[in-house]
RNA sequence: GGACUGGUAGCUCAGUUGGAUAGAGUACUUGACUACGAAUCAAGGGGUCGGGGGUUCGAAUCCUCCCCAGUCCGCCA
């Protein structure tokens, strides 16, 4: 239960009472009450806007409601003062004592201090990354993957039972693709001259693909037609490089519950089947799409075929489901496998795309939505492109693959930790400028080390303390009455409503944002030491004060390093 | 031609889902170490929230029409 939850109830509760009086009407829709930080800490601790909600179905004035409730919350011993101010806000002024109560609570419950019951067990899907399995990933997927990740641990912290899984690609064309290039590393390692055409993959990553390839089989395939070779040199190398694949996610912490072919939908009639739920709902028929207009191509002719009538369930356009030679089209499969994910009793869906697969979302919507006749929700996230900066010039070259770079270059530069956290200090839907050498700048400007540092000060000081036998446990509370430091808690009560909030947006960046407003706050009141020795968290041959300034900044401590946690990041003990 | 995502301080970006006088960083100006790290902190100026119209007690946020940028648009996956 948050804080702000609590006081939320507490208002409810006076609202009843004065229904029970008469003040207000019975029956009042109360579910748009809500209980905020106000805007501008001048205002208060929180406010409400119960009475601007109410005045008009109780045909009350929301001053004369707000004057009533302000006198029913006034008896309430956590609140301080309630005033009527603008509009009709309630301003509410919290109590010393339930500012201190807070800072025992996130000792108490350490690192589940946030964690929220809002998902109440329901199983949620994340699918993310899911790049094709034909080299290594590269600055795009890395920030699918850290976006993904960090959303499915905030889900899971926000009481959600979260799936993290991978939607392999390998029963395409790409892959027919991939297995001829490896089929050419294969005759090099047999010391044949080779060219690398258009449509093969030339990157160096597939030169040991091709002589794991040549260990196995031996000469068994040189000189032999595609016929022979193709479908096993194929699964060879997609699993090869789903190994590949696998590696470059453990390098930023990424690991998956689950990685589901797109093969294994193929020949195993579940395509058919889920095609068959759509018909039977009247969604599937035959017909000719009119050309995209504006953009007329030089081939186009009219044709014939198998299409989904998403339309009914908000698409632009019915999309097609099967090429005119009979053959599925890409959507096919996609669908048949969020049919599966609906089948397996997910009561929300999560996909997590690049932005070029902007325009998949409506169909792919639509298709949940008709699957599930609309009980499961799907939300898609598209990422954003990544600009990569180093010494000011956009940095494209990799020295590993040559064309693009890698998310192991990355993460070679500049270590998991700042990818991760630097990822995330964009909204999802906006593209992201990340500066090589700036992310590893030691200053304010830079979220990662401003955060780090707040973490990592708390912990010399800790240390310090340790060495004068002193703990973080047990300290009196009630000895913060400092203005500083109780604002300190304020914000540290923010927190779970922030999970909340961040969860219910599927907005993991909000989690970084806040850390950073957090971290000032902290370094804010470090620095008040300066002025006001008595601010200092360690007061000299005062063992009982420097306990209870403990108890605060570890309460601190402890929220950034549930925060990390989100975010995939490790706290430091001390900067470098 | 259409769809999607953006447009907020000179620059980079938040904005608690409709709340009060729109906030940070950066840059610029000026101050603060006898402490557990000044790698930090405090103060100041800086705005037509792309533009017009609409919805209501109240709009950066919702609806509508334009402008700009990026992504995408039937047998590619």
């Amino acid at each position: 239960m948050t804080l702000f939850a609590d006081m939320r109830l507490a208002v409810i509760a006076s609202l009843e009472t004065l229904e029970a009086e008469g003040v207000i009407p019975a029956g009042l829709d109360m579910s748009n009450v809500a209980v905020e930080p106000p805007r501008d800490a001048a205002h208060g601790d929180m406010a409400t806007n119960a009475a601007m909600v109410l005045a008009k179905p109780a045909g009350v004035k929301p001053r004369e409601i707000a004057e009533a409730l302000a006198a029913r919350l006034m008896v309430d011993p956590r609140i301080e003062t309630a005033e009527v101010a603008g509009p009709g806000f309630l301003n509410l002024r919290l109590s010393v004592a339930t500012w201190q109560g807070v800072i025992a609570d996130v000792l108490a419950e350490g690192a589940d201090y946030g964690r929220s019951d809002m998902g109440a067990g329901q199983k949620v899907n994340v699918e993310y990354v899911s790049a094709n399995p034909t080299g290594p990933l590269h600055v795009g997927h890395t920030r699918g993957a850290v976006f993904g990740d960090a959303l499915a641990s905030l889900l899971d912290f926000a009481g959600h039972d979260v799936t993290r899984e991978y939607y392999i690609n390998d029963g395409g064309a790409q892959v027919d693709v991939l297995a001829r290039s490896v089929y050419l590393r294969y005759l090099e390692a047999h010391g044949q001259q080779v060219a690398f055409e258009d449509g093969t993959y030339p990157g160096d990553y597939l030169i040991a693909v091709g002589q794991a390839l040549k260990s196995k089989v031996g000469d068994a395939f040189v000189g032999k037609g595609e016929e022979f070779w193709l479908a096993e040199v194929r699964d060879f190398a997609t699993a090869a490089m789903m190994d590949l694949i696998r590696a470059d996610l453990a390098l930023i912490g990424v690991e998956m519950d689950r990685f589901y072919s797109e093969k294994s939908l193929y020949g195993t009639g579940r395509i058919e089947a889920a095609i068959a739920d759509l018909d039977a709902k009247g969604l599937i028929y035959r017909g000719t799409l009119e050309p995209p207009k504006g953009k007329q191509p030089e081939d186009w002719e009219p044709r014939e075929q198998t299409l989904f009538r998403s339309t009914a369930h908000g698409d632009d356009v019915d999309r097609p489901i099967q090429k005119s030679d009979g053959a599925w089209t890409y959507f096919a499969p996609d669908i048949a496998y969020h049919f599966d994910k609906v089948s397996r009793g997910f009561d929300a869906l999560i996909d997590v795309f690049g932005a070029d697969h902007g325009g998949y979302v409506k169909r792919m919507k639509a298709a949940v939505s008709a699957l599930s006749d609309g009980r499961v929700p799907l939300d898609i996230k598209l990422t954003q492109l990544v600009r990569l900066f180093k010494d000011g010039q956009p940095f494209k070259m990799s020295k590993r693959a040559g064309t693009f770079v890698t998310l192991a270059d990355v993460v070679e530069m500049v270590g998991p930790d700042v990818t991760r956290f630097v990822m995330l200090t964009r909204k999802n839907d906006a593209p992201l400028d990340f500066d090589l050498d700036k992310v590893r700048e030691q200053s304010r400007d830079n979220p990662v080390f401003y955060v780090q540092y707040a973490h990592a000060r708390i912990r010399s000081v800790q240390r310090k303390a340790a060495d004068l036998g002193l703990d973080a446990g047990g300290g009196d509370v009630t000895l913060l009455t400092h203005p500083a430091e109780l604002a300190l808690a304020a914000k540290l009560a923010e927190w779970p409503r922030l999970v909340e909030i961040a969860a219910r947006a599927h907005e993991p960046h909000r989690v970084a944002f806040y850390l950073y407003d957090l971290a000032s706050e902290f370094h804010g009141l470090w620095n008040k030491g300066n002025a006001e020795p008595a601010l200092r968290f360690l007061q000299e041959d005062d063992p009982i004060a420097s306990r209870a300034k403990l108890a605060l900044i570890t309460a601190v401590q402890v929220v950034i390093s549930n925060g990390l946690a989100i975010l995939g990041v490790t706290p430091v003990e001390e900067m470098r």
